[in-house]
DNA sequence: TAGTGTTTTTGATAAATGTCAAAGGAAAAG
DNA sequence: CTTTTCCTTTGACATTTATCAAAAACACTA
């Protein structure tokens, strides 16, 4: 088997919307950097610049940031999908977001600013990109037309429908910072269905 | 003057981002149309699928959709940016969501299919396709972060920070579905300030 | 200017959610 | 098995926001 073929289920989530020739995907593996790393591992600590696009093979990672000393999840990611903080990374300012793993995974870190210079080259790598933001935007519409307009209820209903996984993975204590709500109305919520 | 020197404030918008070529420039103003609209026409009416980008030279479009018989404004769009329905345009899927300008407009048209075609053939119309989304997904960030732990109180200051003119140009009932209040509520909130 | 329609404000009340404190439960550690 | 720690639930109460109804302010037209 040639080594440009070798099994990467970052490509395999990719292909299916992006055709990517061997060329790029040799570039790509170049920059691309595979770890494992335990539950609790933090990626991007609090004051760090998020300098790096991660793809998560397998395991959870969490974003979050402290407000008025609360602990406020943002994003939850599980495999086969991308994270970064987008923030940051675009305007090289520090946000206070943080990203953690809430278990033990396998992590691919892509340095931005290779990533760049490869969007420079390889026009394919470049749509890979839109092509991720585009999904993150589509996402992030519904989550605020979530927050916008609908009660605790139904957005934890939401949640349980769409991504019933999570709350076997999650504590709810971070849960419910995603939701936007406390822990104990998320638990009331809970009681009464 | 040669023809592509002619201005257009897309690409004063654009370029200080993106470089585009005067190759790709001709190529996207093929494929761009200009329109002056009146107040209250509707560019995406309900049940139509999005199938263009908009870029607003002048004026002010407004991104709503209907929720349990409630009016609910999910964007307001100003002179010199992008608005189209997101996901019904990347899905191709109906979303109810529908754009209605609020002021006389100038308005580009662009069809998403033409875009797209463009995209394959150059390398910087795509990277500015990236641009323009990964922009909008750093301000649904900022967006999301307001709902999901501000008050009504906290979200309203901040939009008469960052921007002040919109509440003289939009009348308060369509700011406080933005906001994800009430207008009862964001009037009380107007007047123990 | 008077009249009509729209937007904004105000009032009374109800519903949803937050806060603080404490009690149970479950899981990990010894 | 017991202890310790962390996670979840429950209770009492405060606060925020929504709802429904009506009044007031404003803008446009005849």
């Amino acid at each position: 088997m040639l080594k440009a073929e070798k099994k990467v289920s970052f490509f395999d989530t990719i292909s299916p919307f992006v055709k990517i020739s061997p060329k790029s995907r040799s570039a790509l593996l170049s920059v691309m950097q595979k770890d494992h790393y335990p539950k609790g591992h933090v990626l991007v600590p609090l004051g760090g610049i998020c300098r790096h696009v991660y793809y998560i093979e397998k395991g959870l990672s969490r974003t979050f940031y402290i407000k008025d000393g609360k602990d406020i999840t943002e994003k939850f990611c599980t495999e086969n999908s991308f994270t970064c903080s987008m923030p940051a990374s675009i305007t090289n300012v520090p946000d206070n977001r943080q990203i953690e793993l809430l278990e033990p995974s396998i992590i691919w870190s892509m340095p931005y600013t290779e990533l760049e210079k490869l969007y420079d080259d390889y026009h394919d790598i470049e749509r890979m990109g839109r092509f991720v933001v585009t999904n993150e935007l589509v996402h992030m519409h519904q989550r605020l037309s979530d927050l916008q307009f609908r009660s605790a209820e139904e957005r934890y209903n939401n949640l349980l429908q769409k991504n019933p996984d999570l709350l076997q993975r999650v504590s709810l204590g971070l849960i419910s910072s995603y939701l936007g709500i406390t822990q104990e109305t998320l638990s009331r919520i809970r009681s009464r269905v």
